[in-house]
DNA sequence: GCAAGGTC
């Protein structure tokens, strides 16, 4: 029998093909150790009898990535990167999925891809190739009469449109895959190497710029663009204020409001003259009826609705993020219940059944009175022209009817059913509105009244925008008649103001990005979402993106140094080489030449103008040299270094322009005290947690970027006396060190229940006091009573049950000495107490020096 | 530590 391996972009994908295929008689192969479910069954294939499995990668396999020796950010030159050889790597998602597919692909003699129909979707084809290449009974043929590997290509995950699929396999499209590394390789030296250098760059430049990283991006920096490209048409703007002349009429109880068919007057003194002129008419003043017309207005149904569409709608009607919106979609999709969410058609293929999907819904209580109104009100329309069809995936309906309150949450009821609003809406009749209006002359003066009155709801009744709806529900028409008088009334100014246009909605942002080509319908959110969370720009609570100060600096910075660089322009310009290769027109390796050779004299020119940027950035951020308060000395140039004091602390030394990081808390001086290794002086250091505790601020900063924290020499606020990184015998602040016993027992405690993330803290003995001891991270603190000395044991002498460093006492009257461990030892913790008072200690605290 | 693209 043959043995035939089916395999989905995602689980819940597999499933539902299973049971098309199987007509429900698949079974569940339990196992695990699989990330993704396997589905079995007896079918056929190509007319043979077939044992079949389905199961599913969970999105791409692979990723491209640096060599590792690339991935040092000190040692790399970062224009090396443009040259590096990029390899392709297990992504993290993707390592339990390669063994799994070699697994489940031993012996099989046809392999059917399901991935989704896109570009993306045939790179995971060929991905899942490389995983079973070696597993399969022959060696993969992915084309022509003797192929063992097909492609199905589905457009919704209704039984008839997989068994379509199933009936017409094809092949995979090797030069699509090819395009999607193309993208890939480019992005990845280009976003990287950009990344790298702003970063290094800026990061020790400025105080104030506490952003540990500053990316660039082929997608998130000309999202960035548009945002910053609003603020500047807003700032721009300068407001100037019309006037309308208006007369107020009253006619049986009800007023009405009647423009000047003058319109807009910008200027005061010409408006004030007509109002003067009306009002000092000689005779009695009436208006006079001149004139009255009705119109009819079509209100075209919107078209069908793609991704684009699906999350600029649910950003201002439902005040969703884009970001949440996909991932709702998404989860209705793969339930079954709409159609494939990411889609850029707009037009339904000629074989799409709205009869079919009506009846869907008619069968719930909840649509089915929705679906009668639509039955009664409408001709079952074919959409409206101007769509186009993408070839993807049809527009975006709903699959299956669903009962109000069945679903997960109110956020799937809501994103439902704007899905079922808008395909009613887009198979709706036009909306027809009436457009009453009526002229009055008044003193040789010229004003217009309209009303408006929706005639014929069609699609508005389905459409959930009923702000627009309502205003056009007016009780009553006001109505008047030709040569009619009017002599209740009067006549005013209405001052307005031109207004600057708003910052961008998320809904317009997504519209630009579709716009210019930046991003697929599915990364569109992501990007979005990448240029808050890296805070250059902020949601605002109606929803509009407002760049902030870094947001702005850099924007400016590409527009000085190289504009392109934040323009979509360059993004569409790889798009488009992309799509040649897609189309097998061009080859995949010239055009990543021709690329990053763009690109990386781009970067040159970048690194080359950088103080460009840089000096926008020091206008705004304070730059390490004139901020700060002169502190304690350097120990290369013996000259006062810069404490600064902000998210990050450091110690800055303007004549030899480096900078030293420091633990975050405060700083005080200590009176000369050198480092004996590097001639630093040496600081005390106050955590807002524990003990101060005297540090190097060269060793501190030299180790605490490469030290772990599971290493046990190291605990973060053991400060310059730690033994790993001091080599030093001889400094006197080794006493500290010398003094210190082991981990803190009730930090331990605290941080097995909470957070294990938090280093403990260590006890010491008191240098200054030897009868106490105390934690230097929590306010654990023990006193001994009776007894007169006490010395820390060397450090061969530890405890051989906790391995806690031994104390040595001598015991009053009769001096006795013992040694032992204050964890085990009892007779130790007779002479112990708690000692409650915290104390505290400075040392030899003294004014600010200056320069 | 860095991109963008899938999906979890």
């Amino acid at each position: 029998m043959l043995q035939v391996l089916m395999v989905a972009e995602k689980p819940s994908i597999a499933e539902i093909l299973a049971n098309a295929l199987s007509q429900g008689s698949c079974h569940m192969k339990v196992s695990r150790t699989s990330p993704c479910r396997v589905y079995e069954f007896l079918g056929s294939f190509r007319g043979q009898r077939a044992n079949v499995k389905v199961t599913s990668v969970l999105g791409h396999v692979f990723s491209f990535d640096f060599p590792q020796e690339y991935n040092n950010w000190d040692s790399v030159e970062v224009e090396q990167l443009f040259f590096a050889g990029v390899r392709k790597v297990v992504a993290e998602s993707g390592t339990k999925v390669v063994k799994h597919l070699a697994k489940e692909a031993a012996g099989i003699d046809y392999l059917v891809l399901w991935l989704d129909c896109d570009r993306e979707g045939e790179n995971i084809a060929c991905e899942v190739i490389a995983c079973v290449k070696d597993s399969m009974k022959s060696t993969p043929v992915i084309q022509g009469d003797k192929a063992n590997v097909f492609r199905a290509k589905f457009s919704a995950l209704t039984t008839r449109d997989i068994c379509k699929a199933m009936e017409n396999l094809t092949y995979v499209d090797t030069n699509q895959a090819a395009s999607v590394d193309v993208r890939a390789e480019i992005d990845l030296k280009v976003g990287v190497a950009f990344t790298r250098f702003q970063t290094c760059f800026f990061r020790d430049k400025f105080s104030s710029l506490d952003s540990k990283l500053v990316s660039y991006g082929p997608c998130q920096t000309p999202t960035l663009g548009f945002c910053v490209a609003r603020l500047d048409e807003i700032s721009k703007f300068s407001p100037e204020t019309f006037y309308f002349v208006v007369v107020t009429v009253r006619k049986e109880n009800r007023t009405s409001k009647w423009y000047s068919t003058r319109g807009k007057i910008f200027d005061r003194q010409v408006a004030n003259a007509i109002v003067e002129r009306i009002r000092s008419s000689s005779s009695v003043l009436t208006g006079k009826i001149i004139d009255a017309r009705a119109t009819k207005e079509r209100r075209k149904r919107p078209l069908p609705l793609n991704t684009v569409e699906l999350l600029k709608l649910a950003s201002t009607r439902l005040k969703m993020s884009p970001h949440r919106v996909a991932q709702v979609a998404e989860n209705l999709y793969t339930q079954g219940l709409i159609s494939y969410p990411r889609t850029e058609s707009s037009k339904y293929p000629s074989s799409f059944d709205m009869e079919a999907v009506l009846s869907e819904l008619e069968r719930t209580s909840t649509w089915s009175p929705v679906i009668k109104v639509f039955r009664k009100g409408n001709q079952l329309n074919k959409a409206r022209q101007g769509g186009v069809d993408k070839g993807d995936h049809p527009p975006i309906t709903p699959v299956r009817g669903v009962e109000k309150g069945s679903l997960k949450n109110e956020e799937y009821e809501r994103v439902y059913e704007l899905i079922v609003n808008c395909f009613l809406s887009s198979i709706a009749e036009d909306a027809v509105v009436a457009h009453q209006q009526y002229w009055m002359s008044l003193n040789g003066e010229k004003f217009v009244f309209s009303q408006k009155k929706l005639v014929e709801p069609g699609w508005l009744e389905f459409s959930r925008s009923s702000n627009y709806l309502d205003s056009l529900h007016v009780n009553s028409q006001i109505e008047f008649e030709e040569n009619e008088s009017v002599a209740d009334f009067t006549v005013s100014l209405e001052e307005m103001q031109t207004e600057p246009p708003e910052y961008l909605s998320e809904s317009d942002l997504v519209e630009m990005m579709e716009k210019h080509g930046i991003g697929t319908d599915a990364s569109i959110p992501t990007h979005i979402n990448n240029i808050i969370l890296r805070e250059y720009v902020r949601l605002s609570n109606e929803r509009r993106l407002i760049p902030t100060q870094l947001g702005i600096l850099l924007y400016r910075g590409y527009q000085k140094i190289d504009p392109q660089l934040v323009s979509p322009v360059v993004r569409s310009h790889i798009e488009q080489e992309i799509s040649q290769v897609a189309s097998g027109q061009v080859d995949a390796m010239s055009v990543v030449e021709h690329c990053l050779n763009i690109f990386w004299k781009k970067f040159l020119y970048f690194r080359e103008h950088i103080e460009l940027m840089d000096t926008l950035f020091q206008t705004v951020f304070t730059s390490m040299h004139s901020s700060g308060k002169n502190f304690s000395l350097c120990g290369r140039c013996n000259r006062y270094m810069k404490l600064i004091e902000e998210k990050q602390n450091r110690l800055f030394c303007v004549n030899c322009n480096d900078t030293f990081r420091l633990p975050s808390g405060k700083f005080h001086i200590m009176n000369g005290n050198r480092c004996e290794l590097d001639s630093f002086e040496l600081v005390t250091w106050v955590s807002t947690w524990g003990r101060p505790l005297v540090i190097c601020p060269k060793c501190y900063s030299d180790s605490s970027s490469d030290t772990l924290f599971s290493d046990p020499q190291w605990y973060p606020g053991l400060g310059c006396t730690q033994v790993s990184t001091c080599r030093s015998s001889s400094c006197p602040w080794r006493e500290w060190h010398q003094s210190t016993i082991w981990l803190c027992a009730l930090c331990v405690q605290q941080a097995e229940k909470t957070k294990p993330n938090n280093s403990p803290g260590v006890v010491f003995l008191s240098p200054r006091l030897s009868t106490q001891i105390y934690c230097n991270r929590c306010n654990f603190s023990l006193k001994f009573s009776q007894v007169s000395v006490v010395q820390v044991c060397p450090v061969e002498q530890t405890c051989e049950t906790c391995h806690s460093r031994k104390l040595l006492l001598e015991r009053l009257p009769n001096s006795v000495r013992q040694t032992g461990c204050i964890y085990c030892d009892s007779q130790f913790l007779a002479v112990l107490t708690r000692d409650m008072p915290r104390r505290t200690f400075r040392a030899s605290p003294r004014p600010f020096r200056t320069k």
